[in-house]
DNA sequence: TTTCATTTGTCCGTATGTATC
DNA sequence: CGATACATACGGACAAATGAA
């Protein structure tokens, strides 16, 4: 219920239907129906967005991002919505689509076993045309036992929950810095061992299984990654 | 009180009291004489720590970090943690520590007034004897009206939470990379124009009033960035 | 396979504290 | 100072997932 509350909120900040402040608590108790627990919780949801800031005896204030980047990444909503850049839709290039067996280095990233059957599949990704990422994407077999050519061309996400009903719960992510191979540097069209940003993730279940792990290489020029946090004061 | 809850939940979880498993929320609850809406909060604050994975109907699991790179730091915790690096404290050297009046740039950067007065403070920092960071951060006046010496050699956050009580509530993060002017080339010892991965950060007052911005260029080897998200699937 | 106790998730109502205006 | 608005805390109820019997 919180949850509908919050993705209405959401939607109607970003129609500008509240340009400055959102409606007091009470306020919303009332427009909702539900209890002023209920509000928070989805007020909660809102603010991890990194879309308000919350100020104790005033109220609710929309933030409103400098674009001070052509394009922004938002880490603080789930992996599976980063598809959506504020810039505009991906188009995918499929570059390997295959299954194979995790060997050391890539059962330690994706925290899975050694030898374990996953779906492997490498994409370019291109925004407005111009390319944006290379993401080499993983999926273990025993929780992902089919992938269909079309969704690896359009959204692997959907499919996994339209299919499985399979829903990311929890991720970790790591950003760094990483040397290009040659065969990445190749498609990417860059110089080999050039220093590159890179975004690992880690997708869970609410099992807590390993459902998918990927590295996305960015390319796009003046791409930032976007981040928000609430100081605990302890 | 549920702040309290959390810190010692973390605390413990760091010194290995628990090394796979949480108690129960039941058991937490009589462990430490709070309702059980309040253990749920402190728990919310270990697992926006990425600490935890909480799985419905079967507890609280601990999350063993894999520690795939040398230096991690967690981005989900406030910036003013981010010193408390997991390889060990940082040295200072301070390069630069003036007053300067924001120009356009950095006015917008720090969403702050054109020609607004600001503490400038520039700063190398050091992970055992060798280079982690460059750091230039701005204090603006209207809000820190004096900024020591010794504090800028030191921690400024202490010093501003110990003289004025001043202590971040929010803030805005954005990871980018950025070419090195020629001067900052020189100070990390690198090549001008070499892309470098770096934090620009805002850091808010409860009040909503900036008391701080910065950009960090990060020079450590290996150095990751980490974050943890819950997927909200609405 | 079904059942059932355990455990976390959601929602409610209420009361009190604290900062803002 | 008083009214308003967000923050914290409690207790209770039921839902949903897990895991063992």
């Amino acid at each position: 219920m919180y949850h509908e509350v919050a993705e209405e909120l959401i939607q109607d900040i970003l129609a500008n239907k509240y340009t400055d402040k959102l409606p007091t608590e009470k306020e919303l108790v009332e427009q909702y129906q539900v209890s002023r627990n209920t509000i928070r919780k989805a007020l909660d949801v809102v603010f991890a967005h990194g879309m308000l800031r919350r100020v104790r005896g005033s109220g609710y204030y929309i933030i409103k991002k400098p674009l001070q980047s052509q394009t922004v990444l938002n880490l603080s909503i789930g992996f599976d919505k980063n598809s959506m850049v504020s810039g505009g839709p991906l188009r995918s290039k499929v570059v390997l689509f295959d299954v194979i067996e995790a060997d050391d280095e890539l059962a330690r990233r994706g925290n899975v076993h050694v030898g374990e059957k996953m779906y492997q599949v490498v994409r370019l990704r291109y925004l407005k045309d111009k390319l944006y990422s290379l993401e080499e994407s993983y999926f273990p077999r025993a929780v992902v036992p089919f992938l269909s050519q079309e969704s690896v061309e359009h959204s692997i996400f959907s499919f996994l929950k339209e299919a499985y009903q399979i829903t990311g719960n929890t991720s970790e992510n790591y950003v760094h810095m990483q040397a290009l191979t040659a065969r990445q540097a190749e498609l990417m069209e860059r110089r080999k061992d050039e220093q590159i940003m890179c975004l690992d993730g880690i997708n869970y279940l609410a099992s807590g299984k390993v459902f998918n792990f990927s590295r996305t290489y960015f390319a796009y020029p003046d791409l930032a990654l976007y981040y928000h946090t609430q100081s605990l004061d302890i």
